[in-house]
DNA sequence: ACAGTGACGGGACTTGGTGCCATCACCATA
DNA sequence: TATGGTGATGGCACCAAGTCCCGTCACTGT
C-alpha cells in the first residue's frame, strides 16, 4: 500500500474549489483546505506559491500559444499565426470534459479581486509570450502587441462563449470565429 | 500648531516610492514606511486599504476616462471617442510636472510582480468603465470591447513613451498619435 | 466652558507565507 | 536479507500583512 494518497495537486485543487463556492475565497482559510484534501499547510505551499495559485495550476498555456503561432503557416498573418494559437489550445487544453470545471473555475474567480487579480497577470505574461512569438516572425513590434492583444480579446471572448452550457461548439471552432468577428469590429472602430 | 503634519497620504506615498528604489518593495516594510513618515501601521491602512495600493492612489482615471468618452462630439467614432477621454486624462493627470515621478513608480512597478498584478487589475477596471461608456453612447457590444481594449493598449504604450526624459510632447499628443498608430496596426494585421 | 468630532497611536489577534528539521515508505544495490 | 539513499510529507517556529477595537487629544461649534 502507497504511503501517501496520490495526485496531492489534484486534491487540493478540489477541495479548493469546493470551499471557495461554499464560502466564498476570502472565507477559507489554506488549512481548510488542506484538512479537506487530508494534507498540511506545509504540502500545501510545497505544490503552490500562494493560496491563489491553487486555481491557476496549469502553466502550459504559454507553451502551447508560443508553439501555435512557431509552428503557423509561414506567409500566415500575424492574426492567423494567433487563430493557428488558438486552435492549439483548443486541442490540448479545452476539451469539452473540462468544459463544466472551468465554469466552476471561472465563477470563482469572477466573483473575488484577488483572484481576477492573479488572472489578469496571467493574461499579461500570455500577451508577452505572443508578441515574442510573432516578433520572431519578423512581425514589426507595434503590430505584434496589437494582434496579441486583439487576440487575447478574442480568446477571452471565446472562452465565456464555451463555458455556456447550452453552446456545443468546440473551443478551436468558437475561438476562429470570434476572431474573425474582433478583427471585423477592429476595422470598424 | 496643528496637532498632526499634513497630508498624511502624499508622506506615505513618497516614504513608500523612495525604500521600495532602495530595497525593493517586497523588502521593505509597512512599517517602515510609516516610520519614515513619521506614522504608525494603524494610519497607513486607514488610508490605503493595503500595501500595494499605496502606489495606485488616485483613482480618478475612471471617472476622467468616462468623462472623456462622454463628452466626445454626437458623431464621433467609438476610437475617436476614446482619443477624446485619451486627451482629457492628459489634461488632468499627465501634466508634465508629474513625469519623473510617474517614471520612478513605473520603473518601481515593473520590478515587482505583485504590484504588475495590481496594474493589470486597474487597468481592466478603466478598460471595463470604458466599454460601459461606449455602449451608452450606442456603440455594439463587440465593438465597443475592441475599441476599448485599442484604446488601453495606446494608453500604455504612450504612457512609455511620455515617461522617457528625452521625449519633450505633452501626453496627450503623444496619445493621439499613438491610437492612431495603433489603429492602422490593427487594419494591417 | 464643554461635549462632539476626527485623525492618529497602540496592541491583540488572524492568516498568508517561509524555513528548517524530522519521519518513514519505497527503491536500488550489495 | 541488510542497508543506505530518496522524496513527499508532517510539524513547528517565525515574520509580515491585514483586521479590530479602544484610547488620546487638538480642534470646533454652541
Amino acid at each position: 500500500m502507497a504511503r501517501w494518497k496520490p495526485h496531492a495537486p489534484e486534491r487540493l485543487l478540489v477541495a479548493a474549489l469546493e470551499l471557495f463556492e461554499e464560502r466564498g475565497y476570502e472565507h477559507t482559510t489554506v488549512i481548510e483546505i488542506t484538512e479537506r484534501a487530508g494534507l498540511t499547510k506545509s504540502t500545501f505551499f510545497r505544490h503552490f506559491p500562494d493560496k491563489r495559485e491553487v486555481l491557476f495550476g496549469g502553466g502550459t498555456m504559454a507553451g502551447l500559444l508560443v508553439d501555435g503561432i512557431d509552428t503557423a503557416p509561414a506567409g500566415a498573418s500575424p492574426l492567423e499565426a494567433v487563430a493557428h494559437a488558438l486552435d492549439a489550445i483548443g486541442r490540448a487544453a479545452f476539451t469539452s470534459d473540462r468544459r463544466e470545471f472551468s465554469a466552476r473555475r471561472s465563477a470563482v474567480v469572477a466573483a473575488n479581486p484577488e483572484l481576477r487579480e492573479r488572472e489578469a497577470l496571467k493574461e499579461l505574461g500570455l500577451i508577452a509570450s505572443m508578441i515574442d512569438a510573432l516578433k520572431r516572425r519578423g512581425v514589426p513590434d507595434l503590430t505584434a502587441r496589437v494582434a496579441a492583444e486583439l487576440g487575447a480579446l478574442a480568446w477571452k471572448i471565446a472562452y465565456e462563449r464555451w463555458q455556456d452550457t447550452t453552446n456545443r461548439d468546440d473551443f478551436a471552432e468558437l475561438a476562429r470565429r470570434t476572431l474573425t468577428e474582433v478583427q471585423a469590429a477592429s476595422t470598424a472602430c
